[in-house]
DNA sequence: GTGGTCTAGACCACA
DNA sequence: GTGGTCTAGACCACG
């Protein structure tokens, strides 16, 4: 909600939010090989270098392991799911926290309205 | 967190989302007057249009009014806070909502965790 | 001594293994600005985008901070210094450590000789 | 750790350090036959010019001597592995030293702390 | 001006 | 084939 026009996060790291949660979702199963860099270049359209940034942003945060001339693999362990999670939510909670905070919305009424908002939707 | 690269939102549509958070704090007083168009457009570095179409939808959410020869003006009307504040509010958790189904947290724990979340912050 | 033939290190590391022992002989100081990405470009000959990397990489270590719209500075941390020397000291003796035993010397020799090369310096 | 960018040892030089080692870790015995220069051109994936400089150089530091028609060998001198190790550990040491100077280790630290690094290593 | 991102196209090492 | 690095040149947001 802030002003940010054309800003929005930059591709290389909506691709990298994209494939962790494709992993939290198993549509990309642990231990398995990512598409290489060229192919999911062309594959979402973009250059390969957004691509090469994207793994390296996913290995730095110890998601996915490179092996030389064989691909990028995700990383086969039991906690990174938990971890992942963990993570991206402390991140949408934050922003759903600051914007009720900028329309004015009281913590016990960020609470209420979402327990009704859910009660609703069943 | 789905995937929109370049898009973000349309700028006269954050430019909206922008006043309209300004009367919801109060720094855009009910009954006052905007800032004109031009004044507007070079005050944010945007071209006169994106602002008067920024405008225009504000008149068509019945927001504000425009008085040939006088201005655009926030519409007197008490109910109109309340009103605002629910539809961004309803915008606010349903993207909140998405967001945490998308990373696998049940209904249960999208509650309890912001409860934490937000008795932490104290 | 491992056959590497082209490998050696890539620029960016080697820019960033420059700048760590220019702030560790001072000629960097503490909370000082770098050299623009653009300047220290066509100081040292190499393309914008590496020196773009070797400070970005500065930045993941902690190194450097950067303001939008103003540079790149040298973060003002009293421990700074020590945490870079503790670093760069061990990457040393290790790969001293690794090449004295490839040429079969033992533990002992690799403190003794090198306590004689040091007192023949004198 | 000095800014070399794109230089790094010539290859030959690096083929010639190779060989050293074998000797020194006796993958290659002293009065044998090393492969042809054809042979180790194609074992390594270069140019069997690179190999002949390297063998040249060899033979220059009076570690192999040729036999014409016969091949290249390894000179059978008991005095030979003692004097290829001691230029190789001083070659070592060397760099050691020049670069504990350049981020400010003393020499009394440059001996302590390499003790106390072989002593963890246990 | 500053740093940050992106594209296009190249070359390298490893397997 | 794979990933990794580098150049050239462009556009953006921030101050």
């Amino acid at each position: 909600m802030t002003t940010e026009f054309q800003s929005s996060k930059p591709i290389y790291m909506q691709i990298v939010d994209r494939i962790i949660i494709d992993i939290l979702q198993e549509k990309q199963i642990l231990g398995d090989k990512l598409p290489s860099v060229r192919e999911k270049a062309v594959q979402i359209g973009v250059n390969p270098n957004t691509i090469q940034r994207a793994y390296s942003e996913l290995e730095r945060m110890s998601v996915v392991e490179t092996r030389r001339g064989q691909g990028t693999f995700v990383i086969e362990n039991s906690h990174l799911l938990d971890e992942l999670r963990l993570s991206m939510q402390t991140e949408v909670i934050n922003e759903y926290v600051k914007k009720m905070k900028e329309i004015g919305i009281t913590k016990q009424q960020m609470i209420s309205e979402l327990q009704h908002y859910l009660k609703e939707e069943d």
